[in-house]
DNA sequence: TCAGAAAATTATTTACTGTATCATATAGTG
DNA sequence: CACTATATGATACAGTAAATAATTTTCTGA
């Protein structure tokens, strides 16, 4: 446990902003929960859940402030407002259940691929895209729970 | 040009929708415009250029209708706020410019079928998607104009 | 063509996401 | 431990979009 703790200081060290408690809070709320895609509102109520106290523009400019040091990124799918997730290791594209709001996440060479080769064709040198699919989930268990 | 007008009465028609002046203006506007995606303020001060009075609400409210109605399609991009484009017989996606914000159009079927595949092997139904490349176009030509 | 019912427009208010401000509090440095 | 720079938190502000309610316009059918 101290051992998590300590790998959050180095993460948040190696990017120039100061160690503090929000920081850490929000840091640790991502590499912890279950859900891996917050909305800022999700982050500031989830706090408020375990009791810390932090503001709402401590939790925007935070999460904004991570997203510049590459920590988290930020995605806007349909929903019109944004939601952040840690960023592991690898890129990934996003799938989201219209009905369920469910997000899985996939990876496809070949999309990729052809991404970079259309920017080419056209003259453009690629920085980043955007793929989200929006599908309906299995029928069985898809609770409206979004 | 009694052809053109008539045209877009028939388009409404189709639709449902009553045929009323700030309807048929707001269509007029995509069918005429060299830009092809506008945003519901380029849209209500393009109006006000042309000397129409109509409220923000009403162009908020009818590229919706539009939108429901299958008439426009509406992209998100990064920029926060939605822009609008007349839907045309085929699908496109999208090559935006980080520089200077110039749109391109593209077409990929190899993309196109790798996602219904994606979705298809993790038990989803596709039903829309979006995909939106960012890059920075020829350097040569690339003038910040938005 | 014209009267009446149904629907659309307008101005305004309201909701919501996100940013800016600024006084206070805290972290990192020597 | 004290000092300086930075971060926080409460609040106010900005922008997009949607809801409301009174007025106006369209469509229909006699």
């Amino acid at each position: 446990m101290s051992n998590s703790g300590d790998l959050k200081s180095i993460d948040l060290k190696n990017t120039g902003l100061k160690t503090t408690l929000p920081r850490l809070k929000i840091l640790n709320l991502f590499e912890q929960s279950s859900v891996r895609h917050l909305s800022a509102e999700d982050v500031y109520k989830e706090l408020l859940n375990e009791g810390e106290d932090i503001g709402l523009a401590t939790v925007y400019r935070v999460l904004t402030q991570f997203e510049q040091a590459g920590l988290l990124e930020r995605h806007h799918f349909e929903s019109g407002k944004a939601v952040f997730e840690l960023k592991r290791d690898g890129h990934h594209d996003h799938l989201v259940c219209l009905q369920c709001g469910l997000v899985e996440e996939f990876y496809d060479s070949e999309i990729e691929k052809r991404q970079i080769a259309i920017a080419k064709e056209r003259g453009f040198t690629l920085q980043e895209h955007s793929l989200s699919l929006y599908a309906d989930c299995a029928k069985s268990a898809c609770p409206h729970r979004k």
